[in-house]
DNA sequence: TGTACATCAGTGAACGCGCGTTCACTGATGTAC
DNA sequence: TGTACATCAGTGAACGCGCGTTCACTGATGTAC
């Protein structure tokens, strides 16, 4: 790849992180291409060189939130197939991936039912594709004997469903203790006392009871599905 | 109630449905003030004497969405104990409940995981309550002897969780069709024939397979949970 | 290697527009006597 | 009932501002010979 091209990729790449770092703050609808290409370093202009608008933006943004989230996926799903550990295992890996992917999360969790439609039609395109995937593996074990597809597909998307919904609970805890109380304008009020202010961002770790107990809680109750799905007898 | 009074109730009762109508299609942080004024029907400085900011305008939107959901989970868990039953009428409740209340269970939807701060937190907290709630009106059957209350409460939140996830499954089913192709615009484009636009909104009655799919799968998913419910043997 | 031309990512100025909020006001409704 | 005054929901004009998008441009990178 040329110069040029790696130069474009890195200005694509700046509006891509400036539009996922300001979404932490606001909804896609409400974003502004001036605001983007501020955080970017560029022209407001230079935003149509690589984007018709923001939308297409926002399905960008949807595709690489959605790889990282897949690869999580899978790799769940490659666990043995004892249903313990994998229901373990399947709780940390999405703790750690929120952890790790918090504004990826934060921006799918926000626009799922967001007012984008493009950027909403392909979250959910990528979800059924998902529980497609989830559907398959489960297929594959012994306890899916005398199963029909349309069950299994009924009981992946019941899994799909937790995973998300367990992953935005997380997400929630982790932001909880880092949010600046309602109103406030650090930026003013110099003559504050910084010492005064109540401990609001105890070094960014969150509130560790809150995040044991929704691990708790996600394990809990794939732990019930799944006692469920052995003592189901067919539709 | 004076005239005085009655009047501005009206005035702040044609704010929240106009706010609602225009929430259809978009979030509550990219509405504005005039936008909303205007749709009502009064001048933009009349809002400020109803809310401070349109955030407060939202809150009041949750209020009152939650009050009819409130309504409608009290009258699932009225029902008999049978739990095939009860399942079969939330399902059918819920599904009812969407087709009357759309446009509040969109805006709940769409602002739960939402960039308005207050708005995010006034439905937690609500969601919350209705989880208590069921706790509560599981503890009291039969079925519930032995579990802890820790217990009773992941498994309240299940089923509340489930039943959202149902609520927007159903109302993206009954949305689909509704919806005018992407990029559309219908005020543009004098010359074009309408006959041959397809079939777009046959009479707004929106898939009834996709429906009767998804309560089809929100019974079999809730059957699954109580299933494992009653083989569940302590933590 | 050197030269002449083509490409195209990014610029900066310009446009018209709708925004949120404020203000002094109007006039119907409410109240005190 | 009538009169004089108070209240306050709604008005319309005004303000300054940041917005999305367009345009002709610049100058580094790429290419042909």
């Amino acid at each position: 790849m040329g110069a040029r091209q790696a130069q474009k990729q890195q200005s694509r790449r700046a509006l891509l992180d400036a539009g996922l770092h300001l979404l932490a703050d606001q909804n896609l609808a409400s974003l502004g291409v001036r605001e983007v290409t501020r955080a970017a370093g560029l022209s407001p202009a230079a935003f149509y060189r690589h984007f018709p608008d923001l939308a297409a933006l926002g399905v960008a943004l949807v595709e690489e939130s959605l790889a990282s989230l897949h690869v999580m996926i899978r790799s769940v799903l490659a666990g043995g197939d004892g249903a313990e550990e994998v229901i373990d295992r399947a709780v940390e890996v999405i703790e750690q991936h929120v952890r790790d992917h918090r504004p990826h999360v934060r921006f799918l969790a926000r626009e799922r039912h967001g007012g984008v439609r493009q950027v909403r039609e392909a979250i959910d395109a990528e979800l059924g594709r998902f529980a497609a995937e989830v559907g398959a593996a489960l297929a594959l074990q012994p306890a899916s004997e005398g199963w029909s597809p349309e069950d299994l597909r009924m009981l992946a998307e019941l899994y799909v469903d937790r995973m998300v919904s367990t992953a935005a609970a997380f997400l929630e805890a982790l932001e909880a203790l880092e949010a600046p109380a309602a109103g406030a304008d650090p930026a003013a009020d110099p003559g504050a006392d910084p010492a005064a202010r109540p401990e609001a961002s105890p070094a960014a770790g969150a509130d560790p009871a809150a995040v044991r107990r929704i691990a708790a809680a996600a394990g809990f109750q794939l732990r019930l599905i799944s006692l469920g799905r052995r003592h189901w007898h067919g539709s």
